[in-house]
DNA sequence: CCCTTTTCACCTAGGTGGTAAGAT
DNA sequence: ATCTTACCACCTAGGTGAAAAGGG
């Protein structure tokens, strides 16, 4: 899908209010979000799958952009899984609509479970060909697939810190490198965010939601070696 | 070793005059240069062994720097391998000084055959980092793990094409990134060459000096399976 | 009991020289 | 005869979830 700001941001330079992003793999992100994503965090760091990747349009060729991440927490609470009465057996039950995840496994479900842990100002990761001409960042892809998620408050790997059993929503931003000395009374206007509702996710230790599990499996290059029998081209 | 342009250099911008860099991996650099190092160009590119690698020094921290390599024909001359009497034979012969590899194999040794095919205009290759600022080249080895050889004349991923059994010398660029518009007209001030005779090598589809060989395969990880015995820490 | 950490087998991805076949 | 190409086994390097162990 497509998203951005709607027609009532204005005030910005005219070199980024153009820009428009749409999120490749989306039907991959979409089936992901209807059984309720979740993405693995570590201490060492761990990947995010489906990779969050976009296609730029929109840019001026010829200005310098640079392109980063956030993560943004989706509410102040803390979840714990709820395993329900057959939720330990086969993976045959019935999918039953269950806020925030619009399907749960079985009768199994995510619950809120308390207030959310004090979060330090969330950090940012910066995609690693910046900065760049408009035109490279539109030419192909551009794909986050060196950001890593940890829970270790004190990474020192650059590393986005999130807390485990907490819900995210990635935003990407491009941001308008100002030649102007004085740039940083502009930079409100230098920088456009996107947003894409489906790309949210819960972090995680393990996963809880077998179906994720079997959905990574069955999705991810690197899982290969856990797939059983036939595959689907 | 330090290379670079000697006092007489003169008219440079400040900003790179002073610009200084030390070669990494220096004594395995001239332990290939004495046996004559050979470096394997193929169609889909290969990279070069010993990786060349620099640590610099002199640089403003805050400037805008661009780095690339290129490579240089160090003669116009063709070269074959000429086996020795005793060339084929086991691996104990006597090393014999003879240009323009200063030690050959038993007998056996490169000699001038020909002219040099018409070569066009070099590539060049620009470390992906390029552009970054000073402090940050400064900060850690540059390294050209990047950098593909290839004898391909059609060849367009962008990999550095030379011609097989012909002699090049490695060179490395600091190039100032000036802000003022009229750059152009300052370009031959805003950079810094550096060229260290022991990188130079010949061009090989395939290797000649089985001494180069052996000494790739004990050195270069990713040659660890063909290593015969005890290895040294 | 619930969540986190560590280790592991099994993958992807790609850099080695050897070897035999191919090209001139 | 000399040089090039294609393919291969064998590596490095690192991304997977499973399983078991660890911690509160």
């Amino acid at each position: 899908g497509w998203a951005g700001e709607g027609p009532g941001a204005s005030g910005k330079n005219r070199r980024v209010c153009h820009a428009a992003a749409r999120l490749e793999m989306g039907s991959l992100w979409e089936e992901f979000n209807r059984l309720g994503t979740e993405m693995i965090v570590t201490k060492a760091g761990r990947r995010m799958f489906p990779t969050f990747q976009v296609k730029l349009s929109g840019l001026d060729p010829l200005a310098d952009y640079v392109l980063l991440m956030d993560f943004i927490p989706l509410d102040d609470k803390r979840y714990r899984w709820r395993w329900g009465d057959r939720g330990r057996g086969l993976d045959l039950g019935v999918l039953s609509p269950t806020p925030p995840c619009r399907y749960a496994f079985h009768s199994s479900s995510w619950l809120a479970a308390g207030r959310a842990e004090p979060a330090a100002p969330g950090r940012v990761h910066f995609h690693p060909d910046s900065p760049a001409k408009g035109a490279q960042w539109m030419r192909q892809i551009v794909s986050f697939d060196k950001l890593k998620l940890t829970n270790n408050l004190l990474d020192d790997n650059g590393h986005i810190i999130l807390n485990s059993m907490h819900r995210y929503q990635p935003r990407f931003h491009v941001v308008l490198v100002d030649p102007r000395h004085d740039s940083e009374r502009f930079a409100h206007q230098n920088f456009k965010s996107f947003s894409f509702p489906e790309t949210q996710f819960m972090a995680v230790t393990a996963y809880q939601n077998h179906r994720i599990t079997q959905l990574k499996i069955a999705s991810n290059p690197f899982a290969k070696g856990f797939r059983d029998g036939d595959p689907e081209p």
